[in-house]
DNA sequence: CGATTCTTTGAAAACAGTCAATCTGTGTGG
DNA sequence: CCACACAGATTGACTGTTTTCAAAGAATCG
């Protein structure tokens, strides 16, 4: 499973043997079984959280106990919380397993030394923080001009398999919608595209 | 007003005279009167913004010519498109000034030098960078966990200066909702304080 | 003062949330 | 292999909130 952050890497940089001997020394593999938590709030978070396989989540739980997911995070993707690893506080979000999940783990102190000794390292995660500020800041876009149902369309055409693998009511969650809301608009949608393929 | 940059700066590094003199060399002072663009959509931007004095927003325009607003900048934050700097693509987003500004532009190139002559200056946009993705991922968990009411409150709390600053009705764009609306909140909330002061 | 911009209010319609019941598919143990 | 439990998805009736549209009321600026 080492092999497929080792692909990511090439993809994105091109790396010695020994850099990638030396990457690979400072990294632990770990699995977690579907429902498992990666993290819970209120623990401290000092990684970085590569997923090899399988999906995590990402989510917030309010006073009424109500989750509310922020984000997701699939194979190639990192996980983690930056604001808990960037204040060294406790976080206040949960990460947890939504399928059996494979992650390549590591620590704060020998990732920062990573992007010191291979500089090409650093800015690759530079470039990756940049495009997640795009990411979110679209999503915030998103969230103030474009109605759910439109929203919603979009969010299955751009990650279909995203869409397919995660429960409704945790991409409900996700929008900031019920389930039963979200069931409703995609009925609704459903028989547009009926009527679209029938004319 | 460069000084105020340089305020900011010494405040957050800090730099010999020589240093400071090396980056302000590099800078142009603009001005802007209300309701001037600093940036359109559909143009080009190649530069970093550092607000020294006065207001902007920065907003997208939709198929219906209705404008959303992202966000806000005053004194000491900084303003741009990060994704039209980013890709090199024109931009999608449109800033004006809400009140008279002044900016500290800084040409991309210049900007990048500077990151790499004083290791401290691109450590402090680093971190810069990584607290708004943390600010835009608080601000989409508050739009997906917090009712408006209580968002609206936590804003003007938070803001003070930029609520008394900002027009109702861009103030109700940034959280999605119609100026209305907002307007009913605010109404509702003033009665509510009203109440407990009499309690 | 008059013009412009910003804010508030009211009434009706559209939309989303809540609660409760039902349906569907999956997997587990007997 | 079946029956049952369970998680996830849907539906209906009802309630509550937000939008829309239209009008009028402040506030600000030249």
């Amino acid at each position: 499973m080492y092999e497929v952050f080792k692909a990511y890497l090439d993809n994105k940089i091109s790396l010695t043997e020994e850099q990638h001997e030396y990457i690979r020394s400072r990294c632990v593999v770990k699995k977690l079984r579907k429902k498992q938590y990666l993290l819970q709030e209120g623990n401290h978070w000092n990684n970085k959280a590569f997923v090899t396989k399988g999906l995590l989540r990402t989510y917030s739980v309010d006073e009424k106990g109500f989750e509310h997911v922020i984000s997701f995070a699939m194979e190639n993707w990192w996980a983690g919380d930056r604001e808990a690893l960037l204040s060294g506080q406790p976080s206040r979000f949960n990460i947890d397993a939504i399928e059996d999940t494979e992650i390549v783990f590591i620590d704060k102190q020998k990732f920062d030394a990573i992007c010191r000794e291979i500089p090409a390292f650093g800015d690759m995660v530079n470039t990756i923080l940049e495009r997640s500020f795009i990411a979110f800041q679209n999503r915030i876009n998103d969230s103030i001009s474009t109605p759910f149902e439109e929203r919603y369309l979009n969010f299955v055409q751009q990650h279909p398999s995203l869409a397919a693998r995660v429960p409704l009511n945790m991409i409900a969650s996700y929008f900031g919608i019920t389930r039963e809301t979200l069931s409703r608009i995609r009925h609704k949608t459903a028989k547009k595209s009926l009527v679209k393929s029938i004319d």
